[in-house]
DNA sequence: CGCGGTGTTGAGACCTGTCAAGACGTGTGG
DNA sequence: CCACACGTCTTGACAGGTCTCAACACCGCG
């Protein structure tokens, strides 16, 4: 069930047995839920977190006049709000952008990871780490990269996620996003994406139909993004 | 020495004394450093984590063609790469912005800590959780605010985050960025910011000379920067 | 006193946004 | 099965914010 999620950890560290069953046992209850749902609302004190078992999440914020960021995406095998544990409430809404499945883990039990599995605690302080360092190179994005660079960006960096826990097929994975919500991603609007995917295409980097994504050219696609997977901390590593 | 660091991590939660005395035993050794020094370099495996007891230290990434983006500014009190401890090595590089006084916090004691106060480790984890919030934030301004606001917002957050470490007077702090750094912070070039400071003071807004900041109107200066504090986090709270 | 870094200003180019309309496609109800 | 509606994608014309390049002013410091 939280398989992914396992996956995940492992590809960076050692999960004993004894922690695996901790984590296993985090679980309270699982719910199936459909897209275009609000999870969380920003400012809503919390009891849980929440673990993404398949389905695309996203955090979103907004500015009074109704435009929106997107601040990072989720996918299967990610702790989505697992900062709610120690912030107690999110500074954004969290919310589905496809159908989805997701885990509840209870803050005291979170708590008592901490306690009794101190390792496993520092595991999932390194994934929260993980997040912030994304969210550094979506800045990078957002703030210094060209409109073609911020998407490249994104698609090569979804690639990479989506391998980690088994999400791809060959060069292709399923990519449930509208243009508006990639908009929402890279800080642009719905029509310059929209003229931007369409270069993309005509350089012959993606593919992108009926919701799948295809990456014809891993290397130009990088290239043009100047990505570098080191952000995303996939070695091995003792924690 | 660590007083600034124990002032905020206090307004947030209880720290007892047993804490407060591994935090200060967790200190290996003190280091002046002059401004624009590099401090960690981007990938380079860390030892230690830096806590920054007086000065300015920025997060910064680059692209290929030279252009930088700044993705977080540190004040005194700040651990500036905390998350070092279980990442390993950076995503960029720290450099000083302004000379500086730091203290190297090996991380074999972060691990101790981890373990022996684990309270502590996740108020420790929370301030890494609220550097992460600020990330999220500075992605809004980036893709979203207008220029004006950007700039607008980065004073109110600074200002806010200065006066929980009492760095202000009255309405005024010390503010050591030139208009270069500016811009690399907020995504534009310093051009641009040269000129939307002019606008902010001629909207009576700031005063900004001889390295001082002055906010001459909180209101309308949040106002046009939507600025909301929730995303720092700062109320009491049992982690 | 001169130098280098920083701040300021202007003109023009360019990237991205805005507004608006129409095409496409898929699901729903008649 | 068809008609319709709604969301999404696409396209065009134009506006506007930001960038680029360049020159000059200012100022602290050696």
């Amino acid at each position: 069930m939280i398989e992914a999620q396992l996956l995940r950890l492992r590809r960076r560290d050692v999960v004993s047995a004894a922690e695996e069953a901790a984590l296993r046992g985090a679980v309270r209850e699982v719910r199936e839920i459909a897209a275009d749902a609000c999870l969380v609302r920003e400012g809503q004190p919390l009891k849980d977190s929440i673990l993404l078992l398949d389905g695309w999440l996203a955090r979103s914020k907004g500015l009074a006049n109704g435009v929106r960021q997107i601040t990072a995406l989720h996918i299967c095998g990610d702790f989505a709000d697992l900062h709610g544990f120690t912030l107690g409430y999110l500074d954004h809404d969290l919310v589905t952008v496809a159908p989805s499945r997701i885990a509840l883990v209870p803050h005291d039990r979170l708590q008592a990871i901490t306690e009794k599995f101190p390792h496993l605690g520092r595991l999932l302080w390194f994934t929260t780490n993980v997040d912030a360092a994304t969210h550094r190179e979506w800045s990078l994005s957002l703030g210094r990269r060209s409109a073609n660079g911020r998407i490249a960006h994104l698609f090569c960096e979804l690639f990479v996620r989506l391998a980690l826990v088994e999400r791809t097929r060959g060069d292709s994975f399923d990519f449930p996003l509208t243009q508006d919500e990639i908009s929402c991603c890279v800080g642009l609007t719905s029509v310059h994406v929209n003229r931007t995917l369409q270069e993309l295409r005509r350089q012959g980097l993606i593919q992108l139909e009926r919701r799948e994504l295809t990456i014809l050219d891993h290397g130009r696609l990088r290239q043009v993004a100047e990505f570098d997977p080191a952000y995303l901390y996939l070695e091995k590593r003792k924690i």
